[in-house]
Parts: structure tokens; C-alpha cells; sequence
DNA sequence: TGAATACTTAAGCATATGGTTGAGCTTTCG
DNA sequence: CGAAAGCTCAACCATATGCTTAAGTATTCA
């Protein structure tokens, strides 16, 4: 349990940011080295090489080195596990609404 | 596309600390009161208003103020709009995973 | 009215995050 | 061999986060 949530940490940390989100984007076409990964980015090379750290330490992304080059690639398992852990609680958020029913279009709500 | 990453932004890191998604599976089970999402913490009731405004303002649950009480309730459609994005991802990873098949099984030998 | 309740805000503090630059380490290639 | 490529690491810095305590505001109720 304490091992489920700190992983949750970690990915949900991971996905909380724009450029690894779209360095996941990326890699959904396919293995890219890290050099590839910071062409659309302005940032440092040094940067993106944390980003990658911080992706494959919340098991977002497995890498490899490959001579003098790491190849980056999604790991499945880790997004099913987050996407897992949303669609449990959207399941019961939705029972919980579908018994509720009315309530939630009370004109109250306009915001 | 700024403002769908602004959100995911603040969604993701709002899921990133497991006090906050305690507070989710709390309210799964029905509005409650800032006092009320306290009361299974240790922390002060200040550390868990701040968390109730981290929810708030990622979208992923709204208030209303009641009397001197406020009542904190689910917004599902947020949640969808997280669990919509990783379940894209992992369409589109899944189905790389499906094309590759070995490929991404070879045994990467380049020295 | 006055006390209790239930937030709300502010200030301060320790740690984390995300970026930089610059140096260093392998690996590859002429 | 020696230089270039590609990554890695270490410092350093600015900002953000998450917590605390203390004080302030708004409601409720005896």
C-alpha cells in the first residue's frame, strides 16, 4: 500500500508536467535516444537528461545505454497502473452521481 | 492545447500526493466538509485547507460555502479529462506494442 | 451579546523541483 | 591516437511546495 502510493507519487509527478508529457508523446512513436528527445526543447541538453530520469524512476519509461547513446521507450505497465487507479475511482464517482442523479444539476452549480 | 496542458498540469500534480488522493477516495463517498477531510489526518487544519485549494483549483473537486462550513464535492468531469488523456496514450503505446511485437524484444547487441 | 465553531489568511521555514553552466566520461570514427 | 559525439555529474540558483503557528473573519447558538 505505502508501495502503491509512492509509485502513485511518483507518476502522477512525472505526468505533472508539460514537456515530460510530451516526451512521452514522442516516445508513443517509438524508442528515441535523449538526444532526440530534446530537439523540440529549448532546454539544455542536462535538463531533459533529468526529465528522463525523473520518467524512467517513476516507471513511466524503461531505458538502455547503447554504446554512447540511451535509448529511452514507454513501459506499458506503469500508465496502466495510474490510468487503473483513475478509472477505479471514476467508476465509483459516477455510481455515486448516477444515484445522486438530480442533485448535480442543481442551477446552483453555474460557476 | 496551452490551457488542456495548464489543467493537466495542475490535475497530475494535484494527484502526485497521496494525503490529496485520500481526500478524493473520501469524497467518493460523499460531499464533505473541510473538517471532515481533516479528521483522518494529523496535520493541522490549515496544511488541509491548502490541499482542498490544490484540489480546487486543478478542477478535480468544487466547493461551496455553506453557513461557516464548506461542503467539498467530486467533479468528475475533470477526472475524466485525465484519465481521457492516459487512456489515449495507452491506446497508442498498446498498439505499438501490438505492431513491434519482437522487435522490441531483440537483443540489442551493438558492441 | 459573547463564546464557540469553522474556516481563512499570513508569515516563516525546510525541502524539492527545474533550470543553468561547466567539467568529465565513454564510445565512435577518421 | 586524437577529436567529436552523446551523455552524465556536480554546483549553484530561483522558485514552488507543504508544513507549522498565530491571528483574523464569518456564523451559529446559548
Amino acid at each position: 500500500m505505502v508501495e502503491l502510493s509512492i509509485s502513485l507519487d511518483r507518476a502522477f509527478h512525472a505526468l505533472s508536467d508539460a514537456t515530460r508529457r510530451g516526451m512521452l508523446d514522442r516516445l508513443s512513436r517509438g524508442p528515441a535516444s535523449v538526444s532526440e528527445l530534446a530537439r523540440p526543447y529549448s532546454s539544455s541538453l542536462a535538463a531533459i537528461h533529468q526529465h528522463v530520469h525523473v520518467l524512467e524512476s517513476s516507471g513511466l519509461i524503461v531505458t538502455e545505454k547503447h554504446g554512447r547513446t540511451r535509448q529511452c521507450r514507454l513501459s506499458p505497465e506503469a500508465v496502466l497502473t495510474v490510468e487503473t487507479w483513475l478509472s477505479d475511482r471514476r467508476r465509483l464517482w459516477e455510481d455515486r452521481f448516477d444515484h445522486l442523479g438530480k442533485l448535480l444539476e442543481t442551477p446552483e452549480d453555474q460557476t
